[in-house]
RNA sequence: GCGCCAGUGGCGGAAUGGUAGACGCGCUGGUCUUAGGAACCAGUGGGCAACCGUGGGGGUUCGAGUCCCUCCUGGCGCACCA
């Protein structure tokens, strides 16, 4: 049986058009999925569509249309424009996240992570988003602004849905070690967004019995350097001590001092007694606490932290100095030994942390604690377009999650979008119903899931679209995890974080085998244009751009021209090109190789003319050669095609497109130079199958009218004695510096060839009357002569 | 501030520690033309030369673009994470 392959891009949002970067993307995938087949691997190559989401909502008020006839039409159309690129995908496979038949299994999923423990609801402050009116993961919260609307997030207390991804944690964090194929950028990032840290959780009692505070900190062995302590102002302990009045009054006093990092604070009138000294320390209600990390408070230790010794500062609270260091560093965050703390004392900082915990063990005020900054995942939307959770509220506020038998909630079709907010929560018709246990009145969550938990499996309902449950086990343990998995960088947290996530938690719930849903992850590079403007600042699309004496103007009006750095293509900047017209101006091949030539694919493509030119230049010259009358090859020939499929095959196994490329002008330029044009059916056919991955229709068309043939046989195999060349060119060195390069044969003799060397004058001349003290051979690579 | 990545001709970029600049773009000169978004030929790191050249400085090595230390510059990510 053939080994499978499973190559997989990320699938599109259906806004309307493909735009460049989808085509680069995509022709990277087909250039990978087209050559594994041609290997005669059993290729899964799939796709579909993310199609639920905002900007459906958006465009449906403003075009007075509705988000699903909207997607659907947006979905027919790009698939027709990718239908035009000819890429190789499996069709028949092909999901839109909005299909009953999609979402209906996605509710099946909810039930079993219910039923798992791995979804639950709670209050929570959450991020509200007052533009798109919903909540939004922490993820999607940057700089404390959406990230679609770049609105300033609000806190509020909601009754939310969460998956439990702080329970996979660890796993999360360590399986990163076995995903070898992805790159560290994206783990590094990973890394830190879990965010583990292992300190410890300290008790301190707060004065006249009011209970107790825990505290986590990484450096416990900094205890006996506590002067105060800080909290968060949403910590529980606050609204024990204000009134909801001056809690509000406080927080607008936080806000006004917004991004710029100066430290306040509000002193309570309560006191904390330090765990180990008989003294009472402050409690603040600090600005510069967050109150989603570790417990929302800290306590202080100016001496031996920048924030704390800010704060201190400014409060004129006493530092203490814990950790032997001169004066003049203090703050000093490093290690050093302990000193004026009588538990610790001499001791560094790894012995000090065993040591205080040991202690604190003892004596029930604390324990060793692994902190992790990840926080469970906010799955629930205020959005009508998306996948609705099946859960039903009762009249007494419980709630039931429905049956699998209940399913599906369907989306009702007939809805009211004109107002902003959940278009469910007005739709009463659904919204209320029969709980068909209890025959109770009941209504329906009106909450939608986020979309990334559409993106989370769908390449699992990939293996089968049809299935009548979310998946086959025996088809993922046999067909997961997928191979290649090619996408931007932009998702190398939120997207990619939540799929490892989900196939985790599958696998735990269904006995799956797969631990790691993406063995090889590729990110490829932005494409970027230059950008040019007005004197006004205003954007102009580089096709109205004209050169004359290196002055650029505009086409139309002669308005002077400003050109600006490249960069990556947006509508807003006007420096888009349309694949549409790029395909009727060059044609698919030369679109491809463009897409590919002129940088790595990991890197950022600057669209040029003259690249997309001389690509097209290429695929002319290609023909052209094929239509050459033919005459005879030789030996080195036949190598020389040898070696441009062993090139060709590495490169492409190691997404060096950009070097693929470049072989096809070697090969051609070889032949072209000795005026070869292939009169051997054999080669001719090796090097047209090799370029079959990367210009599927000329190679195709060529094929055809040669040799009458609709398809291609498997990849060449290489004949590794043709590969490497009998004859070499040997470098010459003297004192490691290049003297000369002779001509020999390959497996010479070092004495014959020094015999021959001595001989040449460049080489006698260096040498002189100088000793040779010593020869490098490396054998067929080079030869080093040293000198006294 | 912390972390990661990267600095190679005019430009995009090649080089398992072993001939730096493959290949392409651009440029220069030429050829051919029913004149093209061509095609073909020659050249193209610097320097008259010996030689010098992969951001600067040091190191390891017979040999460094590649490995180590350090500094500089740029990009990306995270950012009061206790």
């Amino acid at each position: 049986m053939s080994p499978k392959k499973y190559i997989l891009e990320m699938f599109p949002y259906p806004s309307g058009n493909i735009h460049m970067g989808h085509v680069r993307n995509y022709v990277i995938g087909d250039v990978c999925a087209r050559y594994h087949k041609l290997k005669g691997d059993d290729v899964i190559h799939p796709m579909g569509w993310d199609a639920f989401g905002l900007p459906a909502e958006n465009a449906a008020i403003q075009y007075k249309t509705h988000p699903q006839d909207w997607t659907l039409s947006n979905i027919e159309n790009m698939k027709k424009q990718l239908q035009k690129l000819n890429l190789d995908l499996d069709w028949d496979r092909e999901i839109a996240t909005c299909n009953e038949n999609y979402y209906r299994y996605q509710q099946e999923l909810f039930i079993d992570l219910f039923n798992a423990g791995l979804a639950y609801k709670k209050d929570a402050l959450v991020n509200w988003d007052p533009v798109d009116q919903t909540v939004l993961a922490n993820e999607q919260v940057i700089d404390g602004k959406g990230w679609r609307t770049g609105a300033k997030v609000e806190k509020k207390i909601l009754s939310q849905w969460f998956f439990k991804i702080t329970n996979y944690a660890e796993e999360l964090l360590t399986d990163l070690d076995k995903l070898e194929l992805w790159p560290e950028k994206v783990k590094t990032m990973q890394k830190n967004w879990i965010g583990k840290s292992t300190g410890a959780e300290i008790k301190f009692e707060i004065s006249n019995n009011m209970g107790f505070l825990n505290i986590f900190t990484t450096r416990p062995d900094t205890i006996y350097g506590a002067t105060f302590i800080a909290v968060s102002i949403n910590h529980k302990i606050v609204s024990e001590f204000l009134n909801e009045k001056s809690i509000k009054k406080i927080k607008q006093e936080f806000d006004q001092v917004g991004d710029d990092k100066d430290k306040i604070g509000i002193k309570l009138n309560i006191t904390c007694k330090h765990p180990l000294l008989d003294k009472n320390i402050p409690i603040y209600i600090a600005n510069f606490v967050l109150d989603n990390y570790g417990e929302g408070a800290i306590f202080g230790c100016p001496g031996h932290d920048e924030r704390d010794f800010e704060f201190a500062k400014k409060y004129s609270l006493p530092v203490i100095k814990v950790i032997e260091c001169d004066d003049k560093d203090l703050p000093y965050a490093g290690d050093g030994k302990v000193i004026n703390s009588p538990l610790l004392n001499g001791l560094k900082k790894d012995d000090a942390i065993k040591k205080i915990i040991n202690h604190f063990n003892e004596n029930g005020k604390g324990k060793e604690k692994i902190n992790y900054k990840i926080r469970d995942w906010g799955v629930s939307r205020q959005r009508y377009w998306g996948c609705p959770i099946p859960v039903i509220y009762y009249e007494d506020g419980s709630y039931r999650v429905l049956d699998k038998s209940e399913l599906p909630v369907l989306l009702p079709y007939d809805v009211s979008l004109e107002s902003k907010g959940n278009a469910l929560l007005n739709k009463d018709s659904w919204r209320e119903t029969l709980c068909p246990k209890t025959k109770k009145i009941a209504f329906r969550e009106t909450d939608t899931l986020d979309t990334f938990v559409d993106s989370s499996w769908y390449y699992i309902r990939f293996l089968d679209n049809k299935l009548e449950k979310p998946f086959d086990p025996k088809q993922v343990n046999k067909l997961l995890p997928v191979d290649k998995y090619i996408g931007g960088i932009e998702h190398a947290i939120l997207h990619l974080l939540y799929s490892r996530f989900f196939m985790k938690a599958l696998r735990d719930i269904y006995g799956l085998k797969v631990d790691e849903p993406f063995k090889q992850l590729f990110t490829q590079g932005m494409i970027t244009h230059k950008t040019y403007k007005t004197s006004k600042n205003e954007w102009v699309m580089p096709k109205e751009v004209v050169i004359k004496n290196k002055q650029f103007s505009r086409l139309k009006t002669g308005e002077v021209i400003e050109e600006g750095p490249s960069e990556k293509m947006s509508k807003s900047k006007k420096n888009v090109v349309e694949p549409d017209e790029i395909l009727d101006n060059y044609g698919i091949d030369a679109t491809r190789i463009f897409m590919i030539s002129d940088s790595p694919p990991e890197r950022e493509l600057e669209w040029t003319d003259e690249g997309i030119q001389s690509s097209k230049n290429l695929t002319n010259r290609i023909e052209r050669y094929f239509s050459k009358k033919l005459n005879e090859a030789d030996d080195e020939v036949e190598k020389k095609v040898e070696k441009f499929v062993f090139e060709i095959e590495k490169n492409i196994l190691s997404f060096s497109l950009n070097k693929c490329v470049a072989d096809i002008y070697t090969i051609f330029n070889y032949l072209e130079k000795r005026d070869i044009y292939l009169y051997d059916d054999k080669l001719s056919e090796k090097i047209l199958t090799c370029l079959f991955p990367i210009l599927p229709k000329l190679s195709s068309s060529l094929n055809k009218s040669l040799f009458k043939k609709n398809s291609f046989k498997n990849w060449p195999t290489i004949n590794e004695d043709l590969l490497f060349e009998s004859k070499i060119k040997l470098p010459i060195q003297i004192q490691g510096k290049l003297i000369t390069v002779v001509e020999t044969k390959k497996g010479y003799s070092e004495d014959e060839i020094l015999k021959n060397i001595y001989k040449l004058d460049k080489i006698r001349n260096k040498i002189g009357n100088k000793e040779v003290t010593k020869i490098i051979n490396v054998q067929n690579k080079i030869i080093n002569i040293i000198l006294n």
